[in-house]
DNA sequence: TATGAATGAGGCTTCATTCAT
DNA sequence: CATGAATGAAGCCTCATTCAT
């Protein structure tokens, strides 16, 4: 066996290529050259790991879903309290250190892709969910037990509005009020956590 | 002064072809030639009418913003109360009636691609900022004249939360909970008109 | 209607300028951008002419065709007795004179390619059969009536023994003996026209 | 003196890793890659044993010309007569049991290849004149002695409308009649053996 | 000998844009 | 205004070949 395999490390330096690039100029910008580029890999090695440029893009997803993931624990880690977790977590997904702002540009360009391309969409899919679920836990600790069969919903609704907070921040940057997004989140989870679900209105 | 001119028409037309196919295949997906045919239009009027392709994408930001406030208003004019008024604004946001589908995808397709052409952004910036006026006058008749001063915030926030519905309805769809999006900007609504913010953690 | 349409012309001018290519370098190696160099016309033009490359190749097979067809009419029209008919049509297939070099370079190049393209088998396999029929006249006129029903299965095998002097011919020149196929056919078509089939081995 | 040379082995089975999927994509659409996984072998290996993908192609026309006469060789030997023996070299030629299919597939595309590749003509027209031989050794028996010299020259008219065969019904399938391509040549060679050739015309 | 990574040229195709009519 | 052809620059991908191990 002359020569080992180095496939993994390569297909991730690829991947981060595409982070880079696509964080700037979104995926039909980023060309295989520009990755390969970013990546300080020779162009033909980029189809040698991957069959095509969907593909790495869906392996993208994973990569940056295992990073926010990572931060967002990080975060919520350092928090004092179970509404502070909560809120430690929403933060984290709008509110990016320096370093995470490529991430989360490109957490964005995937959701905008996520809608045409099937593979890409079952992963982003399957990384949302899990934020959705890592967030449940902290929504169970802030709820009161009565209403504990809420969380998962609160949840995937809080998540639901941090990406529209992450939209509208990258698309419509003005038309939202000054303040940081983290504190309209806050907003809605406070809303969400103390006030009972109101009944349906009769149609 | 022979032939009258037809220029606004033809623009509307060319406008709405690209509405069609960018629905559907988003705005790279879009080409001039494909945007022609559904315009029933000759390929090379295309851009007797417009200087470049992103000019239609401005242009038809304007198209789009104003079906979206129209529909927000005429079902909003059906409400009968201040708090239905609010929900059925949401509601025409995230729950379009059949015919308004393709209208909402590519609401959905320009916000994707405001964050990287400046034009856009602030045609699309323009129009969330008349969607948020138009709701804060809803969210003013719900709330209480104390905290009447939230309106605009607690509009914005909502609209964000609607954006993120549209989003991950068309990105994540199953990594939510069943029932409709409308219901989850029910439940953020009610929150957010019931609960007075609160204060920021002590960081 | 202020451009009139020159798509015909323009087709054929690339589909010959295939022709050409094809003929000494075959349908692989005849990359489009050479194509559009020896039909004198911008790369680009190709393919908005023509969908893909195969389907340049398919309309070369009808104009090709035209040309057998048309070449074996002209020199049959000169024969002067029915045997003589279908020995100038098998000369003409075989033995072209140096202008029509080229179209049966490319002929045989067409049949190379047919097993594996669908679209060039069916458009090849009607234009061989067309060379058939047209044989099966000349031979019912040198053929004693008693035997006219075998007249199309006989110009079928002619036709196809045509094909295989044109494939050895090129594949296998030093292979077979001295003399023209010309003649090789012309004694093949004498044993198929005298001479009654056999029945089949008991097997 | 270590190891012994495994070369021998490896390349034949290159060789039929080649084979294997020229029989169905042709010669250009044969990758490298593609062959050394058919020969379960690793792409490297590949120019190690040649120096590139033509030196491939020539020894597989060996291989395949080895088969073929070996095939040939045995339904010959079953046969029970002069003209029987023919009959059964042409059927060997056309009319493949099963298992012999590829390799026939294959010598069609190898003979596509030979107009354009010096070396794959040379090897070919090689194998193509020992068919030659071999039939021409049946013919001989099956010939009333006066027209013996005449032996070579019909054989290799037989075999090259054996090589028409293969080429219309693998690119012409349905402009042929019915029955069997074996039952076609039977009548050709009939023909050719029963009678005198007629004196090339006046011209 | 053998492996699997690496290279870079070149092919097909798409497409925004321009232009002659 | 309108048409349809024309242009040329990329883009994605394939692949024979080379090379380090």
């Amino acid at each position: 066996m002359p020569r080992p395999t180095n496939t993994a490390q390569r297909r991730e330096q690829i991947v981060r290529g595409l982070l880079r690039i696509m964080a700037v100029r979104g995926y039909e910008g980023a060309s295989i050259a520009a990755v390969a580029r970013a990546a300080r890999v020779a162009p033909g090695l980029v189809h040698y790991h991957f069959a095509d440029k969907q593909e790495i893009l869906v392996a993208l997803v994973d990569v940056v879903a295992r990073e926010l993931v990572g931060r967002v624990a990080r975060r919520v880690g350092g928090a004092s309290g179970p509404r502070t977790g909560v809120d430690a977590f929403l933060e984290a997904l709008v509110a990016p250190d320096p370093p995470d702002a490529p991430a989360l540009a490109c957490w964005l360009a995937i959701a905008s892709e996520a809608p045409r391309l099937p593979a890409v969409r079952r992963a982003f899919d399957r990384a949302v969910a899990a934020l959705v679920r890592q967030l449940e836990q902290l929504v169970r600790l802030a709820l009161e037990p009565a209403r504990a069969p809420r969380a998962r919903a609160i949840a995937a609704e809080l998540v639901t509005a941090a990406h529209g907070e992450l939209l509208l921040a990258a698309a419509a940057p003005s038309a939202r009020p000054r303040g940081s997004a983290a504190a309209s989140l806050r907003a809605i989870a406070a809303g969400l956590l103390d006030v009972p679900t109101p009944a349906a209105p009769p149609a």
